[in-house]
DNA sequence: GGCTCCCGGGG
DNA sequence: GTGTACGGGAGCC
């Protein structure tokens, strides 16, 4: 007889047979709990009676490969729902997790199986599933104590039972870092050496590392050499005994080779709650685990679900946008060797506090992103660690597998690769836009839809189980054009879970309306509404993914379909109330307010929200003084998705500008930037082409930044494997020249120069320029000009003036 | 144009 | 191991 107890899940896995949970308990002693009683199983759909089939089966064995006997364990009938049918299948109950693959393929080949299913599954995600748990969230269990160690007590598990969903949040979080040395290239376990390692947690800042020096900060704790290094980063981490190990990148770099750097040592990082060694995986998506804690390796949520401003995930620009911090300074990797090398204290001591903000960086990160991974925890049902990696397909594909149990829906399999090639030739049609007439425009008013795509599958109840169903052939079901249909009598799976979704993340709208950003709640709510928003705004690209096991592109062309025909029913509906649409795209509609007061707002948004089905709702987003729609470079019609807005108080918002991005110098940007800006402030040109003068003047008598001039440009590979000598490769090959280990991935910032010839052949290195070199004419035609010339055309404004006049066009322009 | 190959992050 | 990422950009023909 066992006692009971409550405890948090914080990892889970399977060994040879049984399901393993690591976790703690509301006083924090570490708990193994093994399940004995869970046991691995498929389904077999009978192409004929299913009885018979199923006693077939239970007395089924088949030899493995290393000539075991597999045997089936059990069999049983159940009813479950493929797509909108309730069907008989037979559950087929394996021993080992290992058997099902094996037996599958064998069962297959019987007569009276049509098909197998639901035998790709991961058994702890299954176990997960099938018994209701949230990790992270309060458990209560019974169980057998079998084994008591001074840090764990493994306990065989009799009963299990979620009490609480709410994910605990107070969780013992340690970050850390490691620099190495490297020669040429990347850095290479077999032959380079770690010099420095970081941790960084609440309480905990330390930087261990084997060159000693003088004034060390009191983080730093000297060790004889990198053996000695790996031994105590093992044993601090032991001591801290933290829940989440965080790192930037971990799983590609830091853990392989820390493993790799122990293993020639023969160190032994069993770091693992069972004493496990850090196991390195490299079979699809390399991570690395530390079995029973939760290893984070935040690069992957920062690269697939944040959406970062940032053109590279680097810790430094992610953190900069995330935390608005960054690195403590650029270092290249040659001059750690040059450090280590020539080993000043100084230098020595700044290398360790560089080590120690990269540790302190990625547990800010993790801070910070946490409560959005926990409530995506809490939704999706999955492990953290799980949670960290996913991207928004495998996210919706888990929602929606966690919640097929209550609805008795038996899981679609994932497709083949022949399957998905096959899928990825079907193209359709996307959002409607509404191409803009260049131009600069006052008083522009901005209407989008609320969650479009998730309020067509919510109102039309878009689902692939409920379209062209037998019920509604006669009476007509919801009508999504191209022959196709949904149902209207019987809410679908999708549409049933994304409607829960939209009034969740109403509710807490609602709530967040009331509170103040100071209540410690908000933050919470934010990120529960933010994983409500993912989930909801992921799931229409899930049904169009061809990697997807619910895939229906039948639905997916609907819902674009449908949002088409709505912002176009937006936009005639605008301009019968009298207002003059000038841009939309897919959900969103700008207007010329004209002489609209406010309430006629109000009364159009009344109008369109009385005939659009529930929960799609038109909202008024907001108002703009001046906007300005920039032609496309071929000219006459406006580009899509490249426009300028002033926002109420005095604000600049671009989108799709090429002057934001791309390899453009500082001071063509700016010139771009600031003209826009003075265009829609004083809704003409002449502001901007006196600033455009002056600074034109400015380059011409060399009164500018050096900095301004820069053009950086990453190279994609060797400068060698360029077949065309561009200014970058040209510039990249100065600085291999100079020594600098030019490779892919090496950013190169130069200048063109003053003479003749080729630009290729006029440029030089930044940080070798000085203000006399820089060729004006350049600056001017091809950097200026170029970024500004088209803002002026549209005023007919003659863009020769720009350059000092020398032109009789234009009069009455000054 | 397609099709294939390679890369990301890290030092 | 209830398996074999993924999406985009550049190079190649």
């Amino acid at each position: 007889m066992g006692f009971d107890f409550q405890f948090y899940l914080l990892d889970i896995d399977s060994d040879t047979d049984n399901i393993r949970i690591f976790g703690f308990t509301k006083e924090r002693r570490r708990v193994i709990l093994i399940d004995k009683n869970f046991h691995p199983y498929f389904y077999i759909l009978p192409n004929s009676d299913a009885i018979v089939l199923a006693e077939n089966i239970k007395s089924f064995s088949t030899i493995d490969d290393k000539g075991n006997n597999v045997a089936v364990k059990d069999v049983q009938i159940v009813n479950k729902k493929i797509r909108d049918d309730i069907t008989k299948l037979v559950k087929v109950i394996v021993s080992k997790p290992g058997d099902v693959q094996l037996l599958r393929r064998e069962i297959a080949k019987l007569p009276g199986v049509n098909s197998c299913e639901e035998y790709d599954i991961r058994f702890y995600r299954r176990y997960l599933v099938d018994k209701g748990i949230v990790p992270l969230s309060l458990c209560k269990a019974r169980g057998e104590l079998i084994k008591q160690e001074a840090d764990v007590d493994i306990i065989e598990l009799e009963y299990l039972e979620l009490i609480d969903s709410e994910p605990i949040s107070d969780l013992k979080i340690i970050a850390f870092d490691i620099e190495t040395l490297c020669a040429k290239t990347t850095p290479n376990p077999k032959q380079d050496t770690i010099i420095l390692a970081s941790v960084y947690g609440k309480d905990l800042r330390k930087v261990l590392t084997w060159k000693r020096f003088g004034n060390a900060p009191n983080y730093v704790q000297f060790v004889d050499g990198e053996l000695e290094l790996l031994e105590e980063l093992k044993k601090t981490i032991l001591q801290q005994k933290p829940d989440v190990i965080v790192g930037y990148g971990s799983d590609n770099f830091d853990l392989p080779f820390l493993v790799e750097r122990a293993k020639k040592y023969g160190v032994s990082l069993n770091i693992g709650f069972d004493g496990s060694e850090i196991d390195i995986n490299h079979r699809g998506i390399t991570s690395a685990k530390i079995k029973g804690l939760q290893h984070l390796d935040i690069s992957h949520f920062a690269r697939n679900i944040l959406d970062l401003n940032v053109d590279r995930f680097k810790l430094d620009s992610v953190a900069q946008e995330i935390l608005g911090k960054g690195k403590l300074f650029k270092l290249n990797p040659e001059k750690i060797n040059e450090i280590w090398e020539v080993a000043l204290n100084e230098e020595l001591q700044s290398l360790a506090e560089y080590n120690l903000v990269d540790s302190q960086l990625a547990y800010e990160l993790c801070l910070k992103l946490l409560p959005t991974q926990l409530q995506l925890v809490k939704l999706i049902g999955l492990p953290l660690a799980d949670i960290n990696r996913m991207s928004y397909g495998q996210l919706v594909e888990w929602f929606l597998i966690r919640n097929s149990k209550t609805s008795n829906l038996m899981i679609p399999k994932k497709p083949s690769s022949s399957e998905i090639y096959a899928r990825q030739l079907n193209t359709y049609f996307g959002g409607f836009v509404l191409e803009p007439i260049p131009g600069f425009y006052q008083n522009v008013a901005v209407f989008d839809f609320r969650s479009l795509y998730p309020s067509i599958i919510a109102s039309h109840n878009v689902s692939p189980e409920k379209i062209n169903c037998e019920c509604c052939k006669l009476h007509g079901g919801m009508d999504a054009g191209n022959e196709v249909f949904f149902c209207s009598k019987k809410q679908g799976f999708i549409p049933g879970l994304v409607q829960d979704v939209i009034d969740r993340r109403n509710r807490i709208s609602a709530i967040l309306e009331q509170t103040s950003p100071e209540d410690p709640a908000f933050q919470e709510l934010k990120a529960r509404r933010y994983a409500l928003k993912t989930i909801a705004n992921s799931t229409y690209g899930y049904l169009g993914f061809p990697g997807s096991r619910w895939y229906s592109l039948e639905s997916a062309k609907a819902i674009t379909a449908l949002g088409r025909k709505y912002i176009q029913l937006v936009i005639k509906e605008a301009e019968l109330f009298g207002f003059k649409s000038l841009y939309g795209d897919t959900d969103s509609l700008f207007v010329l307010v004209g002489d609209k007061k406010p309430e006629d707002i109000k009364q159009f948004l009344g109008i369109i929200n009385s005939v659009l089905p529930k929960p799609m709702e038109l909202e008024y987003r907001d108002f703009y003084p001046a906007a300005l729609f920039i032609e496309t470079k071929s000219g006459g019609r406006g580009a899509k998705k490249r426009y300028a807005l002033l926002t109420k108080n005095g604000g600049l918002i671009l989108k799709g500008v090429e002057a934001i991005r791309g390899d453009w110098s500082a001071l063509a940007k700016k010139a771009q930037k600031t003209a826009i800006e003075l265009i829609l402030k004083e809704g003409g040109p002449q502001g901007a082409a006196l600033f455009i003068k002056e600074l034109i003047e400015k380059v011409k008598i060399r009164k500018v930044a050096l900095e301004d001039l820069s053009i950086s440009v990453r190279l994609t590979k060797a400068t060698s494997a360029y077949a065309a000598k561009s200014p970058h490769v040209a510039a990249a090959e100065l600085a291999e020249k100079k020594g600098y280990s030019v490779k892919a991935g090496f950013a190169v910032s130069y200048i063109i120069t003053n003479g003749t010839g080729k630009i290729s052949e006029r440029v030089k290195l930044s940080e070798d320029a000085t203000i006399e070199d820089y060729d004006i004419e350049y600056y001017v035609e091809h950097q200026i000009m170029r970024a500004v010339y088209k803002l002026f055309e549209m005023f007919n404004y003659p863009t020769e003036k720009l350059k000092g006049g020398q032109t009789t066009l234009g009069e009455g322009w000054n």
